[in-house]
DNA sequence: CATCTTATGCTCACGGAGAGTATAAATGGT
DNA sequence: ACCATTTATACTCTCCGTGAGCATAAGATG
């Protein structure tokens, strides 16, 4: 038996979340676990940076599952699958490493709310996912699908809700409509827009989305994403980024403050347009003080 | 390599949190991963069934962690334990089998403020914090060290916060203060009260009760450890006896009856002092309703 | 100088959470 | 029968976090 360990790295540049992806976009970087070292999280870190000659930030567990030999035969050769969430900035790829960072978006285009619910998502998605709810054996269970569909894709009329990444992933899966729950039958034209991948990799990073957008409400892991200095405006959109939708700026800048995440450094933001906005540094002395310390992210409807 | 499972199976009876346990109560069942399953859930389900004679209710994987063989030897057989929560009751145990069931404050014990933070807390372990944190090298450090001891353990009129179940044990583990941190000295006598664990299942445990007690505020995990029909006061014992700490009645009730998660059955509690309660029970369908089904404790600071 | 854009300060309303008061319905003892 | 005790259950009140909007400041651009 082997141990992989499989990593989902994320990064935020200008707006844009992205993961490091090996294959041309079509896995998460991944390798054999070496025991030579004392923990995981060591091995992931070392690992982590021979690839992208940068040491990694934060890091976090996200879930193990166990393979029963993807070739198909029964008896194969069985691995587990150990899976890491961890935070980096893109601009720190040393040189002559192939790191390659593609959107998360791209993989997962329903996800993002920002520019409000995709018109594909009530277009096609929807009635997609009502097809398959009509499918259902009996009455009952037809309701109870759609009951879900509706939650989880926050239809008729429900809050979309942005935490449910990998109950969405997983729904679309069992539903058939995207390329990795390909059921033998030769390869189907997609039928939900998002680059599939290898494996399971793309249910791991649905995995590591919701784990980071749970988090960021209630822990102050944003700034691992941030430049060392950065404006609050810059902050916002990275949030926004990650949550895939919109947040109301004065109160997120209420909350940042009260919170006292932040100070001042004294410098204003360049070549901006607008009112030049104050830069300010994350007080790392926060992660001392307080043991949950909270960005609740003000969400707005609009 | 070798793959195993460690289960922390948690039942309540009668206000006390029990886990299961082997080995006279000094370990947590664990076994090596058969890979006839599909998955890792269903071996863990089908491996507690077989030891235990029932199947198991809600199951959650707590974490993965690497072991460089604990008898020393630096190239020795190595291999991965996949940890596991189980929520469950002790009645459900089948005959023959030889469950064991603890409490978990025997090896918790400071971790029960149900009465009030236990007496020992600041008569013992501060004074020993304390004395660990005064002998950092630098006076920043001790400071610093001394802050992490309040903020854990509530102290110098910091608030008590339940959740931090891992952070205190790994304090005291740190600080060399419980028997499994021993450093070969032979064996010390225990400084801290508590029941010591082989290897690191005491960590485990503590994991499995942080999760425990941060997940019972927003999803309707309790009703798993509850029998079909409760009072309300009986759901409010358990809810206490899992966080470790009171809640305010009024409040708890409030909160339950207006998420409408349970329904009355009809009957009345039998054989009980003062005014008889309803009998209610958990309304299975709120699971399929919504998405999250929070029940945030209404603590109360007396 | 008008306009656009971003930054930043302030107010308001609503609802949830913590806390307390009051009353009802049973039991057991005198 | 009456009272103390225990538990159940219904309301009320206050405070604050949160969502939302308004207003003003300070730059750039044409």
């Amino acid at each position: 038996m082997t141990a992989d360990l499989v990593a989902v790295l994320v990064a935020v540049t200008e707006g844009t979340p992205k993961i490091m992806t090996i294959a041309g976009g079509s896995a998460l970087p991944s390798g054999p676990f070496e025991f030579t070292h004392r923990s995981l999280q060591t091995a992931l870190r070392a690992w982590v940076e021979a690839q992208t000659g940068h040491p990694l930030g934060y890091v976090e567990q996200l879930y193990t599952f166990a393979d029963r030999g993807r070739s198909g035969d029964a008896k194969g050769p069985h691995s587990v699958s150990i899976s890491y969430l961890g935070l980096t900035r893109e601009d720190r790829v040393g040189e002559g490493f192939e790191a390659h960072w593609s959107g998360w978006y791209d993989y997962f285009p329903w996800e993002d709310h920002r520019a409000g619910a995709p018109a594909f998502l009530a277009k096609t998605i929807a009635p997609k996912l009502k097809t398959w709810a009509k499918a259902a054996p009996s009455p009952t269970l037809q309701r109870e699908r759609w009951q879900r569909c509706a939650i989880t894709f926050g239809l008729d009329d429900r809050d979309w809700n942005e935490e449910l990444v990998l109950q969405r992933y997983e729904l679309l899966y069992e539903a058939a409509l995207i390329p990795e729950a390909g059921r033998g039958h030769g390869h189907e034209a997609p039928v939900v827009p998002g680059k599939p991948m290898t494996a399971d990799h793309r249910r791991i990073l649905a995995t590591g989305i919701a784990r980071l957008r749970a988090k960021i409400k209630y822990r102050p892991v944003v700034f691992e994403l941030m430049p060392a200095e950065f404006t609050l405006l810059q902050l916002q959109r990275s949030v926004e980024a990650l949550a895939g939708r919109l947040v109301h700026k004065q109160n997120f800048r209420r909350l940042i403050e009260q919170q006292e995440l932040v100070e001042e450094t004294g410098a204003m933001a360049a070549d901006t347009v607008g009112r030049p906005a104050k830069l300010f540094r994350f007080r790392h002395a926060v992660l001392a003080e307080r043991a949950v310390a909270g960005t609740k992210l003000p969400l707005s409807r609009t």
